[in-house]
RNA sequence: CGGGAUGUGGCUCAGUUUGGUAGAGCGCUGCGUUCGGGACGCAGAGAUCGAAGGUUCGAAUCCUUUCAUCCCGACCA
């Protein structure tokens, strides 16, 4: 390919809505170009990266046994309401009505549409298991869109869907795509974790996120610095170790706390550590208010509540609701006498006693509170977020706190979708029987811009071989001579021979804007041929990711490169 | 949806406070000089200043309405 020939349309400057280094840096590279919120067009350049992330998606997928197809991304309504999520997915799902008046949605996701194939046309346990996958541009009218093509509306998935027989059937299934996302981001040359993820209000028994670690990401993950273990934040046990103790003698005192609403003001104000205060937090569960307790330096996982509540939604409760229920200003509520039933402690309350609460009174707060004197609690559990100073929960080692960008989700559905929408088989028997399901995403346009998140610097992307645009970049640096172009064809031929996808800079341009425009694409190869180059008997060649530049003789080049080529590969973690 | 901000040439922005002929840099076109890390000179093209309404002799600038985009928050199989 010839750059001339090809459009890469680069920037100097990058849109000032340009947040994060991938979104700048895509915009700078001439990949993608902004049409509306949340919604790209993928240049070129850009598109040719994200068919290579695909291709190596689409190459493990089949080899995993799964089949791809392609689903309508226009749905229609009535499937939706067939699972029950069209009353339940809300303003995230477009909908629109057609010329006929008759309801449909641009699909987010497709278990209603697979779901609805498979059980039109599967009928024995014969033809059991199976699983499905598409790669096609999905849509979530997400509420706030952000950071490019991290966090889109529009934007590229992998989706594939399992159907088995029975649960060892959907372990299997299961494992098999665990496997095939490990094979798919360890050769796209990612820094990846696989972590313990909440399965949340759809049960089964877990599901595991794959996670591209990099600063910039908006998940964060709990890593063993000791064992294997590493979940999602959102996840990741609190082991709670230690005495019980709560025996209290000195009686409850009230103390005048004007206008301290916060932990910290308090704990200022009166003189204690954070640690000696309980947080009292109101939440609303499908309704029904609910009281958190957690230590005041600590942080509440809300999936944690969710999930013990076994609550569809839950969210805290509004400033009016806090009046009605605590009797006083946001700031103030406390478990003692509060018009709550339901009051949940974390179990690290369990090992301290002697605390300072709320008082449910305007600038008021309690000292000396006991849980077990004071309170009608209904149960402790663990509730809050794991911090650094917590320990692994499989081993009790140390654990390390790190970004993560999630591009993948295995996740094992059941029978929700199966069971809702009728899709059964005939077993051996002859009885019918529900089909137990698995999904499993990959965000194949994220994982581009995750890949750029985890990989650039001051001068651009350094794209790791596998998902590049191109692997190898040759910069004509003297268009005007003869002898330079006839030297570039060669090598661009002899490249092309050796299978390596390679652009050939043939711009009229100075050589500073092309070795910037090397850099800025981020390009692995680099091959710079001059006439002072040639003059010497050398081409000179650049390490992308390194930087390192060394000469290799024009006399006997092909084996050169192809040693050199290992070399940069190498660096990736390729052989 | 709450809070904050911004819309001026393809991109980055000045000009708005105090109304008076629409600017700069980058990019683009042509010519010349240059040519190994985003060159220089000269000449050009390109904007109904987000939109609508209003005030005024006169509006990018003041007022009203509206649309869009971005940031923080809430939300998120």
């Amino acid at each position: 390919m010839r750059w001339s020939r090809f459009y890469i349309p680069t920037l100097k400057e990058a849109p000032s809505d340009a947040e994060v280094i991938s979104h700048k840096l895509m915009t700078r590279a001439g990949m993608i170009r902004k049409l509306t919120s949340g919604t790209y067009t993928y240049m070129p350049l850009g598109l040719r990266s994200i068919s290579k992330a695909a291709e190596i998606v689409r190459q493990e997928m089949d080899r995993a046994g799964a089949n791809e197809l392609s689903m309508p991304m226009v749905q229609p309504a009535d499937l939706w309401q067939e699972s029950g999520r069209w009353d339940f997915y809300g303003p995230e799902l477009l909908r629109f009505k057609d010329r006929h008046q008759r309801d449909y949605c641009l699909g987010p996701t497709h278990e209603e549409v697979i779901t609805d194939i498979v059980r039109g046309e599967v009928r024995s346990y014969r033809q059991l298991p199976m699983n499905l996958y598409q790669i096609q541009t999905k849509f979530r009218d997400e509420i706030r869109p952000r950071f490019g093509l991290m966090r889109g509306r529009e934007f590229i998935m992998k989706d594939a869907y399992s159907f088995d027989r029975d649960q060892a059937g959907l372990d299997a299934s299961y494992i098999a795509m665990y496997d095939a996302y490990m094979a798919i981001f360890t050769r796209m040359a990612l820094n990846f974790r696989p972590v313990e993820a909440d399965s949340g209000s759809i049960g089964g028994s877990f599901s595991h996120e794959f996670m591209v670690l990099a600063e910039t990401g908006e998940d964060t993950v709990v890593v063993c610095k000791d064992c294997t273990y590493a979940a999602n934040i959102e996840r990741a046990e609190v082991l709670c170790t230690g005495d019980e103790c709560d025996r209290l003698d000195t009686p409850l005192e009230e103390v005048s706390t004007p206008g301290k609403c916060t932990v910290a003001d308090v704990a200022a104000f009166l003189g204690v550590s954070e640690a000696a205060i309980i947080k009292t937090l109101l939440y609303v569960a499908d309704g029904e208010p609910v009281v958190a307790l957690v230590r005041g330096d600590r942080e509440l996982n809300d999936v944690k509540l969710k999930n013990l509540l076994h609550a569809d939604t839950l969210e805290m409760a509004s400033p009016e609701q806090v009046q009605q229920w605590t009797g006083a200003p946001v700031g103030f509520a406390g478990p003692v006498n509060i018009k709550v039933s339901r009051i949940v402690a974390d179990n690290e309350l369990r090992l301290a006693t002697d605390w300072i609460t709320g008082a449910n009174k305007g600038d008021m707060h309690l000292k000396h509170v006991s849980l077990k004197r004071d309170v009608k609690l209904s149960g402790f559990a663990d509730l809050r977020l794991i911090t650094e100073g917590d320990t692994c929960p499989k081993c009790g080692g140390a654990i390390a706190l790190t970004k993560g960008i999630e591009v993948g989700h295995v996740f094992k559905l059941g029978t929700k979708y199966s069971e809702a929408m009728n899709c059964k088989y005939v077993d051996e028997d002859g009885r019918d029987q529900t089909m137990i399901m698995g999904c499993y995403g990959i965000g194949v346009s994220r994982v581009v811009a995750s890949c750029i998140e985890q990989n650039n610097d001051k001068d651009g992307i350094m794209f790791p071989p596998p998902i590049a645009p191109f692997e190898a970049i040759v910069l004509n640096l003297d268009t005007r001579t003869d002898d330079v172009c006839a030297k570039v064809d060669e090598i661009y031929a002899l490249l092309k021979e050796q299978g390596v996808d390679v652009l050939v800079d043939d711009r009229e341009e100075r050589p500073g804007v092309k070795f910037k425009d090397a850099d800025l694409i981020g390009i692995p190869m680099q091959l710079v041929v001059g006439g002072k180059g040639l003059g010497r008997g050398i081409i000179e060649v650049k390490d992308r990711r390194t930087g390192e530049k060394s000469e290799l003789p024009v006399d006997g080049f092909a084996e050169a490169f192809t040693a050199w080529k290992k070399t940069v590969y190498a660096g990736w973690g390729i052989n």
